[in-house]
DNA sequence: TTCCAGGAGAGAG
DNA sequence: CTCTCTCATGGA
């Protein structure tokens, strides 16, 4: 199966920019588990050569990869949007056709319930442990994986089979969380439909899920674009770079709505990857790049606008 | 050995 | 509202 018209998209940077902890590269392919299937990808220029381990009905697969892809979104446009300075300009440029998925929403919220106070490769070997104990296995060719655990099966276990995986004090939430899912009491097919300030205020009712977390499957499952997750990266990276100073969160929040506008959570995308990319990212040059723009680009915002 | 990581909850002020 | 302390884990 293949897409042929991806163009202004990033297989790498999509994949490997911390928004998914499922994907491995191995030669120029990523194998993935989305959705109880193993699926390799390849891409090459703007072609992607995508094979599945089960048999795929077309007419509802493309579509299906085409959202979780987020190509039918106009990205170019928005990106446009976002390009305020010669800083973001840089980092649009390096990271160019990076796209953010449209991840399933059970595994995000767990995903990122895991990811509080940790680290991008200690939570993938957390999930990858929890499928591997609680998921299905998958094999595609001589390729073996695990479909991502189910409420039923999570919500199902004891704190100490999900300590024994490396969760931590995260156990409790992640099961109580899973619980609540299959009670019904937490009801993710009604978050769907919501607007992003409800879903967002729906999420943060679950215990270990802060507005950073929200924020988080917001973005990288509900596709709400204006969704902020504000991690120590982003709160540094505002702090020294836009700021220039110490900050709160909510004054951070403010500057950078403002500043972004309606697409925020694509631009800090694009930010959170572009340090962790480049060591140099705070260096005397780097800081130029914002000193001589980032007044006139928030005039020229503010213009746009009206 | 100490520090850090896509933080949140509980408590105090 | 803001600040602080604690939480489990392992790689650097």
């Amino acid at each position: 199966m293949q897409i042929q018209d991806a163009t202004d998209f990033s297989l790498k940077y999509t994949l490997e920019s911390g928004q998914s902890f499922r994907w491995n590269r191995i030669d120029d392919a990523y194998y993935g588990v989305v959705e109880g299937r193993i699926l390799k990808i390849c891409q090459v220029g703007t072609t992607l050569r995508v094979e599945s381990s089960t048999t795929e009905d077309k007419t509802t697969f493309v579509p299906f990869l085409r959202h979780y892809l987020d190509l039918d979104r106009d990205v170019p446009k928005l990106l446009a949007a976002v390009d305020n300075d010669a800083y973001m300009h840089r980092a649009l440029e390096k990271l160019w056709g990076m796209r953010i998925l449209n991840q399933e929403l059970w595994e995000t919220v767990a995903s990122f319930i895991l990811s509080q106070n940790n680290n991008i490769s200690r939570i993938r070997g957390i999930i990858r442990r929890l499928s591997e104990r609680f998921g299905e296995q998958l094999t595609f060719g001589g390729y073996v994986d695990y479909s991502f655990p189910s409420p039923e099966a999570l919500g199902a276990t004891t704190e100490a089979e999900l300590l024994a995986c490396g969760t931590g004090y995260r156990a409790s939430y992640l099961r109580e969380a899973a619980a609540a899912v299959v009670s019904g009491e937490f009801e993710l097919t009604a978050v769907k439909e919501m607007s992003y300030p409800e879903a967002k205020r729906e999420l943060m009712r679950r215990k270990g899920i802060g507005e950073k977390v929200a924020d988080c499957i917001c973005l990288f499952s509900l596709g709400h674009l204006a969704a902020l997750p504000i991690d120590v990266w982003i709160k540094r990276i505002f702090e020294t770079l836009y700021l220039r100073r110490r900050a709160t969160y909510p004054e951070i929040r403010e500057f950078a709505h403002g500043y972004f506008g309606d697409s925020v959570g694509y631009a800090q995308q694009y930010l959170f990857h572009y340090v962790h990319e480049c060591q140099d990212w705070a260096d005397a040059e780097h800081l130029s790049l914002i000193e001589t723009s980032v007044t006139a680009a928030a005039e020229n915002r503010k213009s746009v606008a009206n």
